[in-house]
DNA sequence: TCAATGGTTATTGTCGACAATCCTCCCCGG
DNA sequence: CCGGGGAGGATTGTCGACAATAACCATTGA
């Protein structure tokens, strides 16, 4: 009833394991890096044992991969890795609008047009819009994803795949460069959204998230490593 | 360096987490019932550390759900919850089977046509083939997601929603009530994964999960609780 | 010079105990 | 008789120490 702020009321293992994701996403641990127990406790100033929880946690997201006896490390993508993410993406994004065609309230659309509508002028007014372009993306993806009501399908994607998905920009710097073409593929799946056609909300996002993988394939293709 | 036997090369906590997963998904551990760590650190004569920390995993599988300072408790899926489910993996074994049409090996497609026989036999010369029938269901999609070559795709079917189907099955005895039009409808999607018609094995796993989803709410429908 | 083998060291896996929190139930006042 | 508050008990959260395992390095023999 009373603690310091809200935060504070989560266990010492929860606050742990975000901060430590966080810190793994933003790569500041390096993918690859092996990452001690005892170095990290002392980093964030509590025991081995809650921080043996997060790690756990973390393991099962596919963020760090352990190996008994040996250690952890933090995962390093590989470009194979990241295309199965996106077959994955195409699949589950695809129901996600086809549901959100269906459920999402008047509300929800609205403000996914105001998200839409930001992104359009940040388009026009600035030219390195990398940063603010890639946040845009996600919450553009994020809103047609808690509008499809699915707990299970927003977790998985939201609560796992997308933590990958973020990592992986941080580590290659990956920006979408097909900024013109994505903004007008959004505009269309709003639109679908809007007249409530689920099938052609399903099928734009489908083709959206497998065009963004088919240009992943190509800078993959020009620098093989 | 000895050990009695394989399996004890792994850690207790993964030991741990393997029999407290079977026994929460056959049912042994009642669904909803409260678990105690003392208590079971007890029955499986670990120390409370291995335990939490496959409790942790269990929990980020959705089959413990935690309270903090207050306990564990066993997941008790609704039937909204299985519904949801079922939309998911409609996407992703939809995914799966167009995968699977265009990368499995043709030893994978024969055994995917030994399941199928299998399947067919038993439906003739038994009459209470539930089990046979929800094993060899399983079997069958199991296989198709397999085929797909897409780790990621795997691990989050089996290595994360078959866990809660299964307990769901074993929760409400929830047994195929439409085997021969499921078995017809099997044997069509081999047939299209045969013909290395990706779009079509798609369509069909998709129209098949769809239908078991549409047979669950419709028993839900009849028996509210 | 290279390879194998043994010891050393550092790291992880496991355990038992203490502290913090919450639930329960009893007691007391209205 | 009923409701609120506090003490007790039980359970979870956290910690430090010990045991087990694997990586590293040096030494020895060919």
């Amino acid at each position: 009833m009373n603690q310091l702020a809200e935060g504070s009321t989560r266990t010492l293992a929860d606050r742990v394991f975000s901060r430590l994701q966080d810190d793994i996403v933003r790569g500041e641990i390096p993918p690859g890096s092996k990452v001690s127990e005892t170095e990290l406790a002392g980093r964030y100033g509590v025991s081995r044992g809650p921080l043996r929880e997060a790690i756990r946690r973390l393991e099962s997201r596919k963020l760090l991969e352990r190996e008994v006896h040996v250690g952890t490390r933090v995962a390093s993508l590989s470009f194979e890795d990241l295309i199965e993410i996106y077959y994955v993406r195409e699949a589950l994004e695809g129901q996600a609008a086809r549901l959100a065609a269906e459920r999402m309230t008047d509300q929800e659309v609205a403000g996914l047009h105001r998200v839409l509508a930001q992104h359009e002028q940040q388009q026009d007014i600035r030219e390195d819009t990398a940063y603010f372009q890639r946040e845009g993306d996600l919450d553009f993806h994020y809103r047609i994803i808690q509008g499809s009501h699915n707990r299970t399908l927003i977790r998985m994607l939201i609560g796992e795949l997308y933590h990958l998905v973020r990592m992986y920009r941080y580590q290659f710097s990956t920006t979408a460069n097909r900024p013109q073409k994505a903004l007008h593929e959004h505009r269309r799946i709003v639109e679908a959204i809007e007249a409530r056609d689920a099938e052609m909300a399903e099928l734009l996002m489908r083709r959206h998230i497998g065009r963004a993988r088919e240009n992943i394939e190509q800078q993959a293709q020009r620098s093989p490593q």
